[in-house]
Parts: C-alpha cells; structure tokens; sequence
DNA sequence: CGAAGAAATGAAATTTTACTACGTTGAATC
DNA sequence: GATTCAACGTAGTAAAATTTCATTTCTTCG
C-alpha cells in the first residue's frame, strides 16, 4: 500500500501529495485517525483527503484505513533469495517453493481490490466460458476449463492463436472470455480480446496491470508478477494465475447454488466410484 | 484477534453470541460492513453489535475493523477454515488462497525428506523424460514437459491411459518417466507403472505416500494432500505439484551446469526477441 | 500580455454512520 | 405473583464521511 502511494505520487495535485507525504510519514497514525483529523494535519480540507483516496483506486477514506493497517500489519515478506549457480540443491528447493509461497501471499493481499463481484455476476448469466491463454498460460487455460465444466456451464479451452482469432470472430453476447497471459503483451491476444468485446462477450483479462491486454478486457484481475531476472526462477505466475482462477471457481459456484454445489458433488463421486 | 472471539464467547449475551458467530465465519466480510449490515445479518439491533464490541474490551465498532484487518492480514491467522455456503465472495477467495498458501508451506517443511539429489543424479543422465498424469494431472504434466524441454533433454507429456501403456511397454534403460497422480490408486497407472520400471526405465512417483503408485516406483515424491471433504474446497495438490516440478527443474538445471543454463537463456530471450 | 478554459481547492450542505438514552420485554428470584 | 435485573431494540443524536458547488489558481492559446 505504502509503495503504492509512492507510486501514485506524480499523478496527485499538489495538496493531495501533501496528504500522501503524512500519511507516508505517520501511517499508523493515519489509521486512527479521522478525515478532518487528516485534513487539519495536511492543512487542507476534508474533500481534499477524499480525492486522494479516490485518486488511488479505493472507494473512500474508509478504504484507506482498511487497507493502510492491512499493510503495516503484513510482516515484511520473505527476502526474496534468487537461486544462483552455486546453490546446493537442498538450497534451491526451498528457495523455488518459498518464491511461490511469497507469489501467493502477494496474491492474497490483492485480492480485496480485484473484481471479483462484479466478473462472478456477469458469468453466472454466461451460455458458455471460453479460457484463453498460449504458452504456459495455455496449461492453465486448459486446467481452468477442466475445472469450471463441472460446474455445468459449457467451457473450452484455447491454446494457439488462430483458435483464439476464430472464436474472437464468433464471440456473442452471453459468452465470457477469460484470457491469461503473463505480460499481456502479444498483440494477437489483444486484438482478438478487443474483437470478443465488441462483438458483446464479456472479456475478463488475468494479466498485468496496466498492459494492454488488461486495457482491452472488460474487467482484470491485475498480479503484478514480479519480473524473473534470474534464469533459474521459475514463473511464479503459472500458480498465482491458477490459485486466482481457483477462488473464481469457488465463487461462481457459491454464487449459482445448491445445482453447481450438487454438480461438484457428483462429479467428484464419479472418481471415487 | 479470532481467538480472542472465541474465548470472549461464553461471557456474551445470547445476542452478542449471534453477532460473535457472524463475525467468525465472515471476518473478512466484517471489516468492510458497516455496524447496521453487521446487525442485519445477525438478525439484530445495532447496539447490540457496539455492546459486543465494548464486551471485547474495544472502544467501538471502529476499532473492532482495524483490530480485525490486522489480524486477518497476518499470516499467522491462517485457521484454515472451509468455505461454506453461506460465505461471501470475498471470504471465500481468502480462504482458496490461505489454503494454497498452506499447502506449500507444508511442502517445504518436506522438502529435505524428498529424494532430490537420488532423482536429479538419475535425470542427468537421462536420454528422455515422459511424464505422465490423467485428468487434472495430465495438465500438470503437459507443463512439466514444457518446462523441463528448455533444459535441451527430449520431454514428451503421455495424458491418456493408452499413451501410458504404451510407452510402458516400450521404455527402456536411460528413461525417465515421471508419474504425476493425486492419490496414486488407478490401476492402470500403476501397472504401467510397474512395467516401466521392469523394463529398466526409472520410475519417479509424484503421489500420495502410502499409495500403490508410490510403492511402484524407484523414488517417490511424497505429497500428502490433506482430503478434500469439503466440496468447494479446490485441490492444492495440483500447485504442489507444480511447484515441486518447479523445484526438480531447477535442481537439473543446476545440476546440468551451463549448458543447461545457456539453454534456459536462449529459450527466455526467444520470447522476448 | 490577457482572456477562455480547465483543474484544483475549500466552505457548506447532505448523507451516512457510529453511538447513546431510554423504554420495553422477558426471565429469574423470592 | 410481584420485584428486580439484565437483555434488547426503537428512536434519537452526535459525528464523521462524502457530495455539491462556488471560488480560486493555473494553463493555454490567441
């Protein structure tokens, strides 16, 4: 949160970075603290507070607190230890796994900004879910299809361009497109996501912030994957993209009720049977 | 904080317990209502949510938000709980996520107990590696074999029962067949299995421990994924997998020394070109 | 340089939210 | 069966967050 502000401070009006340089300098103290309280503290007034909230993508002051103590509570993450050339294997084990396990709980505090709601209340109402994703996010276009169709809404998986060009061609409304892809940068991808949206399907986009592809996307689920510089770190993004799709599934089948709950249940009897 | 709840329970009225109740099984939700929707869904009054919290020993409904994001965003709050019908969205995708979180952290805890130095002395010398996996696994292995080919050594994925009896019948020393299997019980897996191994490939089992499949194979990655009860509740064992299979990987490719990096490098520029 | 337009800002009004005062209900006790 | 006391909710109040809007300040372009 605290790196987001600082982020954000060349985009903010200059009695809004004032109120970004207090609250940088006295974040716990922000948390307690009231709208007018701040307001008094930046010498500016109350509106003004607001419109920095807003500025940041939160909802209201309120938010801001919420997700202020949510950070400052957040002990500081695992150090993030690359695997090197010389690294025993014992050595590189943990520090693959701890990787994943920092891309996870990164993910976990994202959670509460991504669109959740509104993407589960469009894909309830879909005639049909459609994954997109080439490459690795190909493996989890694939995965995510293998799981949502025991919701019992039709679903298919694309893994190569022409495919996602054609159905891109075809897309309708009622149709949700989800598209997967690390850096959202493949214009081919885009072009087709853009293609599906005007021709009314509902595109949802799990990508990077800020790409193009999540431009492009009705709605996205933004995981700023950090960037491998180092040869021998895996893509984390592989099983942040996965976990993501994994609380998607949870929610749309609480969402839909007793049939998507009953369809799951039977489902899983057919393995064990 | 929860706990704190929890302790604070038998001394509470019964109107307090309902709101104490709600409280547990959405917390997430709670630090984001405001104390009339927190009354409403306990079916109560406002009061009786700020006596509740005063009974807590807080100064007010205020205070119990920010005492709760705090705790809610320490990792140490993990109380693995279950989604349950009645959760929210939001409760649920942090409880998805926590669970995933979870499991690898139980994984590194038995990283030193798995055989990676026996597994990766074998792999170096390996003509090819075949995994294979069926159903959700299938998809594991399909990534497995796209990653581990950038390391210059032949990969192939086998995601059907055919395939697999297949190439069992025709392995031979200097194979490597990696079997990917939650629970390591479909017999024909395991057959192939078994046949693999005798005519001289070596057999590594990503399974249960215990299984049929584990006793199978030469070596055995063992991941007991917890049961699954719940129906909501997704399979970790897929991220396991994967991120086992993230940490073989980058076992060989250090193992393999530089030619293996200097695939990896090429093959990561190659996208990027 | 200066006027038109845009952006930023705060005063005041409005709405929302947390909290309090008080009367009613219900249960326990004698 | 009356008395007492705790529990609870209705209605009201104070305070806080948010919106509206007029004023000011900065741009920009003639």
């Amino acid at each position: 949160m605290l790196a987001l502000i600082n982020q954000a401070m060349p985009r903010l009006s200059r009695a809004e970075t004032r109120v970004a340089e207090w609250v940088l300098a006295h974040p716990r103290q922000a948390t307690e603290s009231t709208v007018a309280e701040v307001a008094r503290a930046c010498a500016t007034s109350e509106p003004s507070v607001i419109r920095f909230c807003r500025r940041l993508g939160l909802s209201g002051f309120r938010e801001l607190t919420i997700r202020l103590t949510e950070s400052l509570s957040r002990p500081g993450s695992l150090v993030h230890r690359d695997v090197s050339a010389g690294d025993s294997i014992s050595d590189a084990t943990v520090k693959v796994v701890e990787a994943a396990i920092e891309s996870l709980v990164e993910l976990r505090s994202q959670l509460s900004t991504m669109p959740f709601d509104a993407v589960v209340a469009r894909m309830i109402k879909a005639r049909q879910f459609v994954f997109a994703g080439l490459g690795a996010s190909g493996h989890v276009a694939s995965d995510a299809s293998h799981k949502f169709f025991r919701l019992g809404v039709p679903c298919s998986a694309l893994i190569d361009t022409p495919s996602i060009q054609q159905f891109a061609a075809i897309a309708r409304s009622g149709d949700v497109l989800i598209v997967i892809s690390k850096n959202g940068s493949a214009p081919t991808v885009c072009d087709s996501a853009l293609q599906a949206y005007k021709n009314g399907a509902f595109v949802v986009a799990i990508t990077d912030p800020g790409s193009r592809l999540a431009r492009a996307a009705s709605r996205t689920f933004a995981c700023d994957a950090q960037e491998d510089t180092n040869i021998y770190t895996p893509r984390s993004s592989r099983l942040v993209h996965l976990a993501l799709l994994d609380a998607l599934h949870v929610s749309i089948a609480l969402a839909l009720g007793v049939s998507a709950a009953e369809n799951l249940e039977r489902s899983k009897n057919a393995l064990i049977a």
